[in-house]
DNA sequence: AATGAATGAGTATTCATTCAT
DNA sequence: TATGAATGAATACTCATTCAT
């Protein structure tokens, strides 16, 4: 790919976290890249393909932290560890990460053509969990990551960050529930 | 409120479900609701006014489901088969509800006047499942409900729907782990 | 005029200074006077009325300015230093008298139904002025306090306010200038 | 500057004169123009941008026609007779140019990002004066100039013009008050 | 290959005025 | 007599996309 294409696919993604998909606009895009209006029409065949781009490229780098810390983890408990760090990491909203999470989820829950990339996410995120859990525990986790760190990044109104403690708490009492194992042969 | 107001409420909560919130002009709901355009401007002080409303109404309606559902459950286990209705339900997209959740969620994320619908929201859900489980286990099986019920209707691309026993497995899988007692009678 | 009336016109007035006649609205002025905005349409058949009525008042009392201070005074000095008091005070566009002096020379340039209220202040102006000037001079000096407010208005940039002096000079220099008084035989 | 700008502004100049500032609006500067509605909001950032283009393009060709008259006039006689011609012209209102002058001022008083264009005009008037005049005569014959001629199409509501006896007397009563000596030849 | 001029469709919003109460 | 709900017309402005260069 063109220097150029990199560098418009990049200023596409601060201008999403900065003003939303909707709020993101051609010309908007080619002044955040510094590059001619023109640039951004031309490398790319339509907006909706440019923020496709765009969507896709954070998907992969938000979905290789999880991967990354999941692979140096080398034992359940080192995995929750890692686990908590994404979740605390990612209610945080570093960079818009959230917001821009949410629009990607938003925008594939009405448009299949963006289906593919949360889906792969999903795929992603998960087979990195079977490295610990076994596959249906992995999707339980899954969505617990989920569901934590949006409840999360929503509650933190101002310096109330969720607390460590009760977030690994979480975490440890779904996935350590040895005495259910029976529920484990669904999986 | 007026009838015409209340007109223009539903009306535009129709037209986020279809358009999005990006999609929602004074226009498209104007004629959704069959009043003139100017009505749409005379009600609501601004288009953002007339989003919060709407996304207000479409909160309390939707957390109404699960409180309502909690209610009725007389104990834990008919509270996990209310859970499990729910998260199914909100899977499948009725009524482009899973898309308005979103859709909540992304401006939430972005604007902080968004907040409080959210905030509150999630507050009515862990009231009512304090009802049947401590507060910290009301919390996570808060956040599982919510990444059950995205997980589940961004992997539905097809007719896969998912299992109703591998949801219920899942929730009980974390509402038991403690004492554990119920998981036969249950699982 | 009932007290309404009043205060309506009143608080056009201060509309009108504040946002100009372009943004004189019914709704601005019924805020400003604290009344409803059907109260506005009502004691006004237009917005065009409610203007002409401001205006009216406007002149009367800023032409009130001039006529006392020349009744006040005994002779040509005294008259020329009263007439310098008007000038800068004017210059210094208190209350947004300036502003307002303009759009109403403005919409009278352009509409007649405005010109009465132009044409009466300036009869009453020089009709004052012949107090102290033969008709053609006090024509002159009508014009010279006119183009002096104006300009020494768009000079006084920030502190820069005319100099007292310069202007008072200038009044002399038409007013004294006695060994031409064979021009004056055309007055 | 671009053919397109240049048409553009003029008609802006013409709907000015026709409609005032209040009146013009894209749609009529478009229309008048013969161009598309986009090609206004193309070329100039805003309404605002196009009508200061438009305002100072005007005071440059009003200023222009004193400066003109003033060079070309030989001496003082001259000058009082090139002046004479420019006021009486001028409380013609030919082509709306006295509206436009007072739609000027009046944007001019109420917005200071439109000062310089006046202050500007001013200086090139004065300057132009100092070639017949010392300076603060200067200023006092400029602000005449502005009186006379307002004070001139104000009264001109039917076809009663002023003057021209009495306009150049006017200005030969203010030049010729210290010496005096002209007086004679020039009456 | 690259770009900026151009434009038609569409946006939120404002407003004078009407009219039922 | 007085008022606020209602609305059709209009406003400034934005933008994805096209196209000639």
């Amino acid at each position: 790919m063109s220097d150029r294409k990199e560098q418009i696919i990049e200023a596409c993604l601060a201008v999403m976290a900065r003003e939303g998909v909707a709020g993101t606009t051609h010309r908007r895009v080619a002044a955040e890249a510094g590059v001619p209006l023109g640039s951004t029409t031309y490398h790319f065949a339509s907006l909706n393909d440019l923020l496709h781009c765009a969507f896709d490229r954070f998907a992969r780098r938000s979905g290789a932290r999880l991967e990354t810390a999941l692979l140096r983890a080398t034992d359940r408990s080192s995995a929750v560890e890692a686990i908590t760090d994404v979740i605390l990491a990612g209610a945080q909203d570093r960079d818009g990460e959230l917001v821009l999470t949410q629009e990607l989820y938003t925008i594939a829950a009405r448009r299949p053509e963006f289906r593919d990339i949360t889906t792969a996410w999903m795929h992603r995120s998960r087979t990195a969990l079977e490295r610990h859990f076994p596959p249906d525990l992995a999707c339980t986790v899954d969505a617990l990551i989920e569901g934590l760190t949006l409840h999360g990044a929503l509650e933190s109104t101002d310096s109330s960050t969720p607390s460590r403690a009760r977030t690994k708490n979480a975490l440890l009492h779904v996935i350590s529930a040895q005495p259910c194992e029976g529920t484990g042969k669904n999986g």
